[in-house]
Parts: structure tokens; C-alpha cells; sequence
DNA sequence: GATTGACATATGAAAATTCATATATATGAT
DNA sequence: ATCATATATATGAATTTTCATATGTCAATC
């Protein structure tokens, strides 16, 4: 994983915050993230697969759906960087965040 | 700055790397910068532009020369982000980092 | 002290490249 | 068959590169 790899993920909206979502929340399935972020699904899951060939996330399948975590391998220093990010800048995360605690609270079947 | 912003920043790799260097070295002219990276000057000192666009780095002008630093006003998490990139990914700046110091120790007029 | 030439850096505009999105279609599980 | 997710292709938009030229500074000379 070099530095450069990762900026570029990172610099995307949509990569960017359901990255920090699924570091907030541990997991999360491509439909939540479809709720979180209120985007069209062949757009959040072609997000999720760049994320995936990167090596930055990690996806398992349990049933219909797919969950998506952070990759246990990712290098501790881009990992810092990650939760750095999200733990600073809590208003660029919070109406998607929020969005997806409300999906889920009013009974997500995921 | 927002966390979006400083990723476009730094997802491309003649800014990302001008900027560890400058990072690493303290300040840096734009020729240092050509001769580490190797590149046309057009090119360095256009990304070097974008990069004080956003708030990244600062210039001053001393005489011919215009030296780079970081911007003092950078956020703190923005700028554990810069250090943390460049301190553990050595090996992503040790060509152009020897390339500057051959320069330096070659009697750079700037 | 104005003028000229050399050098460092910046910028405008066109061309080339990369990237994101939308739509349609496919796969895989129940 | 249905639901959740993935992929392919085409297209539009943004970014990067390049070339030519402009600006700003210094030093030397008139």
C-alpha cells in the first residue's frame, strides 16, 4: 500500500465517507451505506470494490448481503490515518451518520 | 480544510511528494524542487499552486528564489497526516530526497 | 539611474489523460 | 422468481500536462 494509493482513494466523496462510516460503525453492508449516503447502489458498490482492490477494506458475504470493514492488514500508519481523520472532522460525517442510525434503528433487515 | 480537500491534495504524485519534501527539509525553491523530482518547471509549479490554493503550503519570495513551507495555520490533524505519511514511508521519498541533497552539496546557487 | 540580459518562477490556453456517473445487464443467494 | 450486490460500457466532466509567453529580480553596463 503506498501513500499515494491510499490519497487517491481517499479523495473521493463517496469512498471517502463510507470509509469513515464503516471505521465508525465496525461494519457495514452496501445497504446501509446506500442509506447513509442516500446514493444510487451501482455507485456505492463500485466505490466499495475500488476501496476493495486497494486493499483498505475488506468485504465478507453472510446470507444476501456483504459486509464491509477496514482490512485487518491495512498498515498501521494508513490506519492512523484513517481514524485521525474521522475523529477530527466530526461534521463532515454527521448527517450520514445519522442518516444510517435512523435506517437502522427503524428496523434495517440488515 | 476539509478532509476531502487535503486528499485531492495530496493524490497526485508530483504534489505528494513535493510536499513531504518540503515537509521533510523544512523549506524548499522551486529548483530545489525540479531538480529532486525531476520534473519540468512548468509542471512543479503549477501543482506548488494548488497546493497553496488550498492552504497547504506558504511562499515567500527572497530574492529570485520562492521557498515553500508548510503553511503555519495548517490544522494540527492535517499536519500529523503530512508526518506520519512521510515517517513511514521512507522509501517513497529516498530517490528524490538524495536527488536534493546531491543538489544542495553540488553548490545550488539558491 | 535607466537599460539590458540572464535567470527564477508563474500563468494562459490547448491538448491529453484520467475519473466519475448513468444506464443496462449480470451474478449469486434465498 | 426475487432481492442484494457487482460489473460493463458509454459518456460527460474534471484534472493534468505541455508549450509559449509573461512577470519579477538581480547584476552589469551605459
Amino acid at each position: 500500500m503506498s501513500p499515494l494509493q491510499l490519497f487517491k482513494c481517499l479523495a473521493d466523496d463517496t469512498r471517502l465517507k463510507s470509509l469513515l462510516l464503516i471505521s465508525e460503525v465496525g461494519e457495514a453492508c452496501v445497504c446501509d451505506l446506500i442509506a447513509a449516503l442516500e446514493l444510487e447502489q451501482p455507485k456505492v458498490s463500485r466505490h466499495l470494490a475500488e476501496l476493495r482492490k486497494c486493499g483498505i477494506v475488506q468485504d465478507s458475504r453472510r446470507g444476501k448481503w456483504v459486509y464491509y470493514q477496514l482490512h485487518p492488514a491495512l498498515p498501521d500508519w494508513a490506519q492512523h490515518i484513517i481514524l485521525q481523520t474521522r475523529d477530527s472532522n466530526p461534521d463532515y460525517l454527521a448527517a450520514s451518520l445519522a442518516n444510517l442510525r435512523a435506517y437502522k434503528q427503524q428496523g434495517a433487515a440488515c
